[in-house]
DNA sequence: TTCCTCTTAATGGATTCTACGTAGGCTCGG
DNA sequence: CCGAGCCTACGTAGAATCCATTAAGAGGAA
């Protein structure tokens, strides 16, 4: 999805869909630090007032809501590079939390919105990433909405081919049960999709988490 | 949803959620104009060049996607004073028709572009409007990914029912179609649910497009 | 290190059930 | 009256659920 990047951690533009790409700049490289969560530990949660905006450095990291009885909905997976908390008001709809160890750099909500109110560039990028974010949202809509379990995985894999490939392969840093929760399925259906599609020989499995895509049209 | 006024359409705060008001600007007050677009038509088709920002003055307007073989994912509607169009790119990521008859005003994108360069207020209105569409999308991914259809369906009914209340009665725009593909549910499915929830003594129905909230809880 | 155990994650099968699709009938508005 | 939009019934497909099994890691002791 939206590789959202700083002029830290430039991405090559080919790597990613045509129409998403975000100019790079440095009106987001603001004052701030940069903080390491381990696997699984909560970076804000529903409800916190939000007093950030956050870049991923290194590692990967899952927006999602709860609800009552437990049922989960990721909203986002974000990699390195992209910035996320865009869609946040005072308080936080959703809570982040690392899917892997990760590194992230944190600035100052007050300081983002100072700079936006002086640097009109500054604001036209937060206003370009929370758009893009926006048609990504979207997106995913038609996916949950009207996709088969088939095509929610095909497009799934698809997608993270696109932003986290190296080389034909690419390494899953999440979980079925993550995977599950962000396609609206079930684990054992994400699971038996796997391995059907490996079956049609549409996709190469090396142990769980390492993907290569055979043959992305039949995805 | 998404209840974003300009300050020709003052509507009062107390009709609409806690936490996604958006505060009454003039800033979006920029020279445009009006036009009028009959039911069912278009308003701006997938892929065209996004030259407009636009607000609904009067009527409903749906936001969708296509997929090749005829399926169909409705993002949003937007009723009057809701702001619409600021997902886009340079070009449309989706297509906008009018639900109903209805009156639109246009702004030139490049007009709010220059705007928001200038005034800093106006910058911040963008982010606010677009960020507020992103968490409401992100708030739809739940009810797509992880309610049942009768949840989805009084999920739908209760956001009606707090943006186009008029003492009790919630009258519907859209169709039966149209509420389907914006649940990812046929339209058999809610025309059965909104029967079963008649039942149940939840709603009432006055025809099939007027509506009374009985018991929002058991929605 | 190597082996073993414990724990967690992923897979596979059998069954149930939700909600979908088809088809037909109804109703309200023009 | 006609027709689009809405409702209902019923058989069915696809995903969920429940359960068992296998595989992969993490940690501990010799």
């Amino acid at each position: 999805m939206l590789t959202m990047n700083s002029a830290a951690q430039p991405v090559p533009a080919s790597t990613r869909a045509p129409g998403r790409l975000v100019a790079l700049t440095a009106s987001l490289e603001l004052p701030g630090f940069t903080m390491s969560f381990d696997r699984d530990e909560e970076i804000f949660g529903e409800g916190e007032s939000a007093d950030f905006i956050y870049r991923v450095v290194s590692g990967a990291v899952r927006i999602s809501r709860l609800i009552d009885d437990g049922r989960r909905q990721i909203s986002a997976f974000y990699l390195p590079g992209d910035v996320f908390g865009l869609e946040m008001d005072e308080a936080h709809s959703a809570s982040a939390e690392a899917v892997t160890d990760c590194e992230i750099a944190l600035v100052k909500r007050v300081a983002v919105e100072r700079a936006a109110a002086q640097d009109p560039a500054t604001a036209g990028t937060l206003w370009s990433l929370t758009s893009a974010q926006l048609r990504f949202a979207q997106d995913h809509l038609v996916v949950l909405g009207r996709r088969s379990a088939t095509e929610k995985v095909g497009r799934f894999l698809l997608s993270m081919a696109e932003r986290a490939c190296s080389g034909g392969a690419v390494s899953l840093a999440m979980s079925r049960l993550d995977i599950a929760d962000y396609l609206g399925l079930t684990i054992e259906t994400v699971s038996r999709t796997f391995t059907q599609l490996e079956r049609q020989g549409a996709i190469g499995l090396n142990g769980a988490r390492n993907i290569v895509i055979r043959n992305p049209a039949a995805l």
